[in-house]
RNA sequence: GUGGAUGUAGCUCAGCUGGUUAGAGCACUGGAUUGUGAUUCCAGGGGUCGCGGGUUCAAAUCCCGUCUUCCACCCCA
């Protein structure tokens, strides 16, 4: 009798083997990348004290935070003074600031861990995902270079995952913010609507956005809101093409000449890092919705996949830290929300089908020579080859069938024939052959068979190694 | 937090306007003689029809409540 459900709670992914390999193979590749580019790693705990994470955030943030209560504190009454982080940036900033005599600046650092957010429960909202996070973070000052090597890990990451075409598409907050200014909404939080507003074009049509901020809430004349929606429209083909696209921009506002000049800067050295002009572009609308950003700032979509929304995103900041230090730490970083991407890509059917680790079953053909199938396995697994040894004694087709739904490729025979020649007969799962091998050349045909299959999978794209 | 849907086997669902022991496909387990899997054939296990109440001779089916999950808004990876 049970006495409960088997189930999880909505919002957290759950795999089984082999799609847990194709995942982790993603993230090997995202922290492979990662450290191609000097980026070093750190983890940070799951759990903060609140008054860490709540410190900077709105109301809309402590919404989707989830407190952390021991039972014995949570019987006395007390109020939760523990939560889950939600990102990794609050997080790094905390750490940043505890520990900034012993580190060196740039300091840059990459993150893989899960984040935990009180989300109600929707297609492709999690409440546990896993976010992979770079950033770079300056004493006192940045330069904006910095801001053009970004893209850089950006496309080294999405072009070896394989996931067909993909656009990093840039804009500036400083250009957007002095853009605003000249149009006479000089508030930043009512820029900020506007740009929500904006960024709904897709969703909505153009002319719900354009009655909206004509509307009530925003009460804009229409030639602003058609100067607004003209200058959100930019996107730019090719390099050439994003430079006269800064040229043409006539804004006469001082903030927004800077964010222009930054662009320029950042498209050049974008550039200068061997990002194809294909994989690049200006794109006004961007503006990302987190508000401490204040220059550069990112998105990467799939070009045959916009359904999918951004796949990356991320941007500079100005201080990271001014809750916990005096120091002025302005950093520039991007986020991979890995378990959605992951997610996303199944159902677009991009995702790789994973391998099985175990690359040989050694079938058990006779109880009494246990001990040689024993004595086999260690031999290969000496020689690198990940291999399991039938234990239990079963009916040689039910070994067959093991391995057929366990993935794993190889069923190696020693049966008393074998024993007699001197040999082992391969069974291969995938290609529906076996083959004989006297029991010396074994390992080294193994060898060799795995690494040709490792070579088609990565040819056909079907698993990564 | 606001609005709208959903709930039948492990999964995907069928079950018309209430009528005998609630079905299908997939999955699972076992079998089709001796050392060869995923294909075929045969057999089998598994469901308090989300939960509670009401109407009725009779409820998976109608009504009310409740919970759950999902979708949209909000926000975001």
């Amino acid at each position: 009798m049970t006495s409960a459900k088997a189930r999880t709670m909505p919002g957290v992914m759950e795999l089984l083997p082999l799609d847990q390999i194709a995942f982790q193979n993603m993230l090997d590749t995202v922290r492979r990348n990662f450290e191609r580019f000097g980026f070093l790693p750190i983890e940070t705990p799951a759990i903060e004290f609140s008054n860490i994470l709540l410190t900077k955030s709105g109301g809309e943030t402590e919404r989707q935070v989830y407190f952390v209560q021991s039972t014995g504190s949570l019987k006395q009454g007390d109020e939760p003074e523990l939560a889950l982080r939600f990102d990794l940036t609050v997080p790094l900033a905390r750490y940043v600031a505890e520990h900034e005599q012993q580190l060196t600046f740039p300091f840059r650092r990459y993150q893989m861990q899960r984040v935990y957010r009180g989300e109600s429960a929707q297609r492709g909202r999690y409440r546990e995902f896993y976010q992979c996070d770079i950033d770079v973070i300056g004493k006192d000052q940045l330069s904006v270079r910095f801001d053009a090597e970004l893209p850089a890990v950006i496309y080294s990451i999405f072009r070896e995952l394989e996931i067909g075409p993909f656009c990093i598409q840039i804009n500036n907050r400083k250009l957007i913010r002095g853009f605003f200014q000249s149009l006479g909404i000089a508030d930043g939080e009512r820029q900020m609507l506007v740009l929500r507003e904006v960024d709904k074009l897709d969703k909505r049509g153009e002319q719900k956005v354009r009655d909206t901020l004509r509307g009530e809430g925003f009460a804009l004349e229409p030639a602003v809101v058609d100067a607004i929606l003209a200058f959100v429209g930019t996107r730019s083909q090719g390099h050439e093409d994003a430079l006269r696209r800064l040229d043409a921009i006539a804004v006469d506002n001082e903030l927004a000449a800077a964010g222009v000049a930054e662009l320029r800067e950042v498209l050049g050295l974008v550039r200068a890092l061997g990002v194809p002009e294909t994989h690049y572009a200006l794109n006004f609308s961007i503006a990302r919705g987190l508000d401490y950003y204040t220059g550069t700032v990112y998105e990467t979509t799939l070009n045959l996949h916009p359904e999918i929304g951004s796949i990356c995103s991320g941007g500079r900041y100005e201080d990271l830290a001014s809750q916990y230090t005096r120091s002025r730490l302005p950093g520039v970083g991007i986020s991979i929300g890995a378990t959605r991407l992951f997610w996303q890509l199944q159902q677009a059917g991009l995702a790789a089908r994973g391998r099985s680790h175990v690359q040989v079953l050694v079938a058990l053909m006779d109880e009494a020579n246990l001990p040689l199938y024993l004595e086999l396995g260690t031999q290969l697994r000496l020689a690198g080859i990940n291999t399991e040894v039938q234990l239990e004694t079963r009916k040689l087709a039910r070994q067959f069938q093991y391995a057929d739904r366990a993935g794993i490729r190889f069923v190696a025979v020693l049966g008393s024939d074998e024993i007699a020649k001197g040999t082992v007969a391969v069974k291969d799962m995938r290609r529906q052959e076996q083959f004989e091998v006297k029991r010396e050349d074994l390992i080294k045909t193994l060898r060799v068979e795995i690494q040709q299959g490792e070579v088609m999978d990565a040819l056909s794209g079907q698993a990564a190694p």
